[in-house]
DNA sequence: TCATTTTCCGCACGAACGTTCGTGCTTGGC
DNA sequence: GCCAAGCACGAACGTTCGTGCGGAAAATGA
């Protein structure tokens, strides 16, 4: 798909970066033929934007729901999340991170469709975390959306200090730092979801 | 000074979005005679991050230095590092936050200077943590570089979701987080810095 | 086969970008 | 008082941006 290739640009030069002569001259199409499918660069922007939540989910949110709800599918899903990341399936790393950074300035309907985006992931994850405690797999205590809070910030923080400084180790920083973060809160000990990986 | 103002928009806008004729339309100055003084675009990012990092080190940095070494100093570098982001002293939140994700994905020479002060910013974090230990008041297994990272994590994510949804509680998520990450470290359990206030 | 509709390209426009140039105005040293 | 030097200005450069228009090519339906 042609948004495949913008969310790429966009991932590593922002969605203002994202010009149409360039894509196009990339995709080897006209500057107005292109142009022609989205009507004006807003729309682009906000297509690229729905474009790279369907890759998202596939990569990240998908994966996490092959396995049952609880614990393990709370790991699941950060490890997805940092596996996405790492692998680069955007080559700027995360498409979201980056394109977040752009937007939390100023208003508009891009900033609009990304806080929205950004917005449903965080429930995600929150929801992922009740439903483990909810199922007595987490201790009554556990606040899920500190906690989702928590894992969202280490996971983003890997992204961007492992692209800054190139720097993987960022990575495996992330994931003992979440193991660490759950371990307390888990009720059955012997059944924590990466002592078997 | 100008740059004061350059770094207020790069904060919101990023270093690209910062304009030669823009700025300088703000200032009431003419676009040639802004652009003598930095003689190209690139010098005018590379001297706005400059100046961002003195104001940083003016806002964040010094304020930490003025309690002594140990786990108050480290509590008082997160403090202040949380009320820079949260007195917005650059209109879009934590300029390096900002210009950090904007960089990250191309290479040049703003790109070094940005991974270079977010380096510092890091060293400096781990070495305030790694005096508290060695001050005892920290147990000798703590991971000064893991603490760190987990630390800025939190920071960092609370300036973003402050900003993206403006949903102010994300401050008091990082502060309890971090409290919660230091606690057990410390081995004075009497004497915690957030304590007292 | 022909008419109609859709798609996409070439081209051009105006605006804004970074950058350069020539020229006055201010100012400090002799 | 004068001259040199340095600032800051307006105007213009070439490029790239997003956007609109008209026509060729291709697809579609009878």
């Amino acid at each position: 798909m042609i948004l495949r290739r913008a969310a790429d640009i966009a991932s590593r030069n922002g969605l203002e970066g994202l010009s149409i002569g360039g894509l196009s001259g990339e995709l080897g199409v006209s500057k107005s033929g292109l142009f022609g499918y989205f009507g004006s660069k807003e729309e682009l922007q906000l297509a690229t934007v729905r474009a790279a939540a369907r890759i998202f989910v596939t990569e990240v949110v998908q994966p996490a729901l092959s396995v049952p709800p609880g614990l393990g599918r709370v790991w699941r899903l950060c490890e997805s999340w940092l596996s996405y990341s790492q692998r680069r399936v955007f080559p700027g790393g995360c498409f979201f991170f980056t394109v977040t950074a752009e937007f939390e300035g100023r208003p508009g309907r891009v900033r609009d469709a990304v806080a929205a985006a950004s917005l449903d992931w965080r429930r995600l994850v929150e929801r992922t975390i009740e439903d483990a405690r909810q199922l007595g797999q987490l201790i009554e205590s556990a606040d899920a959306e500190q906690v989702a809070f928590e894992l969202i910030a280490l996971m983003e923080a890997a992204n961007g200090v492992s692209l800054l400084q190139d720097e993987a180790a960022a990575y495996q920083r992330a994931r003992s730092a979440i193991q660490a973060r759950l371990r307390p809160l888990a009720t059955d000990h012997t059944a924590l979801p990466w002592a078997s990986s």
